[in-house]
DNA sequence: CCCTGATTCGC
DNA sequence: GCGAATCAGG
């Protein structure tokens, strides 16, 4: 695979939606995350954090807001068809069942610390429709299973069966996997804008 | 161990 | 220019 105008162009779109190397190079396929990360460098926009060293943050943000991506693109008179408009759409629309998550009380059998309970607080109502997605495709550990590298949010009530923990992919050294960090760390203030 | 980006260096 | 291997951090 080379670098075409079309592959690059995609991979500075991505670059600079956020989207992590790996991802990128997902979505480009025929490549790994090491030849993005290649490209961006030999392409000068190496940009997002001058930490140098910790880049690592960057990734996992999958920004759930809708872009407005209504632009014509008047840049390009060229005779393109153009035919495909945004092939990257992982939303298939599913709709967003506001599923109460059964999760009841926050009885926790033994001593594990668990997570506050979000009750019907002030959460991002996005990061709420997130977990009750994610909690279908959820592992659905028990509490042995757990590891130190699952989910251990609990679902349901412990005093019944239908109790189980997560236990997807936790994001880096959190308990929670990311749509979990999500609403059980929420934002003392609403988050900063990233500088870009 | 999972992940992230950064850098190096043979090709 | 390219990208696997390696490095450095969470």
């Amino acid at each position: 695979m080379s670098w075409s105008d079309e592959r690059v162009e995609l991979l500075k779109k991505l670059w600079g939606e956020g989207q992590s190397a790996s991802q990128i190079a997902k979505e480009l396929g025929g490549v790994t995350r090491n030849a993005v990360i290649g490209k961006v460098h030999r392409l000068g926009l190496s940009n997002r954090n001058g930490s140098g060293a910790t880049g690592a943050e960057s990734a996992t943000k999958a920004k759930p807001a809708a872009k407005p991506e209504a632009k014509a693109k008047p840049a390009k008179p060229a005779a393109k068809p153009a035919p495909k408009p945004a092939p990257e759409a992982k939303e298939p629309a599913s709709p967003v069942q506001a599923a109460p998550v059964s999760r009841a009380k926050q009885i926790i059998p033994a001593g594990q610390p668990l997570p506050p309970q979000p009750s019907a607080n002030e959460i991002d109502p996005a990061a709420l429709a997130k977990v009750s997605e994610i909690e279908k495709k959820a592992k659905r550990l028990t509490l042995m299973e757990l590891t130190e590298r699952t989910c251990k949010w609990p679902v349901g009530d412990p005093a019944t069966e239908d109790f189980w923990f997560c236990g997807l992919p936790v994001q880096a050294g959190k308990p929670y996997c990311e749509a979990h960090v999500g609403v059980a760390f929420q934002p003392m203030s609403s988050r900063r804008d990233r500088k870009r």
